[in-house]
DNA sequence: GACCAGGCACATC
DNA sequence: GATGTGCATGGT
């Protein structure tokens, strides 16, 4: 562990303070079992969370959110069910994939899954059409419990306009950052997430509100 | 009425 | 491997 490195992780903590201070305990994922978080997971894809919720409820109200019954359920009917999301169509062929997936491989079983090498099953979630880098390692983390670190638009945004990164900085780029440099914890990573979109959400947006930001004593902010 | 949201796949160069 | 485009609703 270089000196460098020492000041990051001591930074990085030292702001996951200011955000947890600012905005308390998240509790993620908002979902009722594992098998939730994973429909979550696909649904918000580029989306705000309030219209996931929608579909969410659409889904639990018909009894569709059960692996084996999404699987078994007509295209047009999830869709209809998960349209305020938005991109209904494709995420509804992509939520009858992933419960087939999840159905015939681990019998519907989040334990079984979540015994397998978490590389190899990211891999195999990385092969899925639907799956990319941030829903698969959403997955690992709030769903398997795996110690995966996952990043958004929201991190990379942020931690650019800190310094941490650069401008334009990769998922796996930024992924490997916070890995690096942060303590193998899996609350942590589970909570530091949830802080950091609180973060974005409220803050750190394309068009940013800086007065009263959490962060604002840092004076490190680029903006 | 534009802009944005807890991305991803696919085509093309 | 980088860059562009389609997917689509609902809130500000």
């Amino acid at each position: 562990m270089t000196a460098d490195s020492t000041k990051i992780r001591k930074e990085l903590l030292q702001i996951y303070g200011l955000l947890y201070d600012h905005f308390g305990p998240l509790n993620w994922w908002p979902a009722e079992t594992p098998f939730e978080v994973m429909v979550g997971a696909i649904l918000t894809q580029n989306t705000a969370w309030t219209n996931v919720e929608k579909a969410i409820a659409n889904l639990k109200q018909n009894q569709k959110l059960d692996p084996r019954k999404l699987k078994r359920a007509r295209k047009e009917t999830i869709a209809r069910l998960v349209r305020p999301s938005g991109y209904f169509n494709q995420k509804a062929e992509r939520l009858k994939d992933y419960a087939a997936y999840f159905t015939n491989n681990y019998n519907s079983d989040w334990r079984i899954m979540a015994e397998r090498d978490t590389h190899e099953l990211r891999e195999e979630l990385l092969s899925l059409r639907g799956i990319g880098p941030e829903t698969a390692d959403s997955i690992l983390l709030y769903a398997l419990g795996k110690t995966v670190f996952v990043v958004d638009a929201y991190t990379r945004r942020a931690f650019a306009r800190l310094g941490y990164l650069p401008e334009y900085a990769g998922y796996d780029f930024t992924k490997d950052f916070f890995t690096r440099h942060l303590p193998e914890d899996k609350e942590l990573y589970n909570e530091f997430h949830a802080q950091i979109v609180y973060l974005g959400k409220d803050y750190c947006r394309t068009r940013p509100r800086c007065e009263s930001c959490p962060l604002a004593t840092l004076s490190k902010c680029r903006l």
